[in-house]
DNA sequence: TGTACATCAGTGAACGCGCGTTCACTGATGTAC
DNA sequence: TGTACATCAGTGAACGCGCGTTCACTGATGTAC
């Protein structure tokens, strides 16, 4: 067999070992992710790919992170065209982002924040940076609408500092802890709708139920909760 | 070697299949259970478990229908003791039920309501009733306030039926479709912080947090919008 | 009570498979002259 | 412009491993007489 020309069928092929990777979890889940199988798939051989990634593990640790940048990047594009939106409006735009994401891509939203891949630990201190960047996002939205003084903070059921705590020693935050609690709940509540959606949980045939309505009628209640109404 | 006497050492083998691929569940991650790992730890042969299990998948079933059933009975368990107690109160209790349960069984948590595990298919007609099971419990729970007349269902944001009447249909529910609504939103709530909590994705490092106090003012405040105050 | 026998839970070898990783290599490419 | 050469991306063989599953078997057990 004729050796290929180099660099002619892969002009990228970091790039394309990647993009693989992401159809290959979407397939057979992020679990059995294979070096051998993205190998077969861009018809080269596994060797290959240690010219790229060291491990599979590093592979997937990339993965992560590109998983993370590109949420992060919806995010704050959701941001971006609203300018002269309301608080309210830019949580909700946030929140929509978040979904939208998840619901584009599944696989990669499970890789970051679903059951952890067997015998693969991340290494913290470049994950944990890449998932406080996106928590930043949802922190900033709300961070405004305190500063714009609508957010409701009186009155308010307030967590005691535990938790809410240790995130701020961790990654800083100059204002009222009130606004991480919200974003914390805020997340957990968005989180919590979109592993069951994805994962098929609101229904025993998962493509048999439009949960659009569901999710915006509680992330209303969720802004109501925080004083942010209407949009 | 000399033959162990049958019978002898493990006097209950399938259950102690389903007790050691448990445990090892907990060490690697239910997607990397084997057989063979199984096998080892009881120090029988691989083939062996073939007698109790007709394959692999049928053992994940069987673990994945325990859990829901371990599940619904920590949640039956936490009511039955509540025979004079406040609306409120029962949810509150079936909540914590709910968090304690996931807690002391992460890996079976994450069995259920985590990321599929690789090339296994659970059969809906066996997952299906089971799941629909434990939702029934809270779905009681809440149906119980709202025939006591404490729920809120005035000037509450309702979904359009799609997904709550989708649920509806296939399990049945005869009451105010908000019931299930509600449900529906709570137990989202709830399996977004447990999510977010055993993956250890509320702190850097996870043990360093205690998430017991952010848990019950979120659902305080889950209770506040339902109408049902206080404990 | 003692003996012959059927049962069937568990064995051990084997099957075909895919995996991550290593290694010496090769040959297309781009560069230096 | 043409030629010699260094580079290094990708190859192909091999390593040791673990997996689910099948199969004919064996021998401890409990039962029937």
């Amino acid at each position: 067999m004729v050796r290929p020309k180099q660099k002619e069928q892969h002009p990228d092929l970091e790039n394309a070992i990647k993009e693989v990777a992401r159809s290959q979890m979407i397939e057979n889940g992020s679990a059995s992710l294979s070096l051998r199988a993205i190998a077969r798939a861009l018809k080269i051989t596994a060797p290959a790919i240690y010219n790229y990634f060291p491990s599979r593990d590093d592979l997937v640790t990339a993965l992560i992170v590109d998983a993370y940048n590109s949420l992060g990047d919806a995010l704050r594009l959701s941001q971006a065209s609203l300018q002269k939106a309301s608080d309210g409006e830019r949580v909700f735009a946030s929140a929509r982002a978040y979904r939208n994401w998840a619901l584009a891509h599944p696989e990669e939203y499970n890789l970051i924040f679903g059951t952890p891949i067997p015998n693969y630990h991340a290494p913290m201190e470049i994950t944990g940076p890449a998932a406080a960047g996106n928590m930043s996002v949802l922190i900033g939205v709300l961070h405004n609408a305190w500063q714009d003084g609508v957010l409701k903070t009186e009155g308010v059921l307030r967590s005691t500092p535990n938790m809410i705590q240790a995130w701020i020693n961790k990654f800083g935050y100059e204002g009222d802890p009130v606004v991480v609690q919200f974003a914390m709940a805020s997340w957990s509540q968005i989180h919590g709708m979109l592993s069951l959606e994805i994962n098929g949980h609101f229904a025993a045939v998962p493509d048999d139920v439009d949960v659009d309505d569901f999710f915006e009628v509680e992330i209303r209640a969720m802004l109501t909760r925080m004083g942010l109404e209407g949009e």
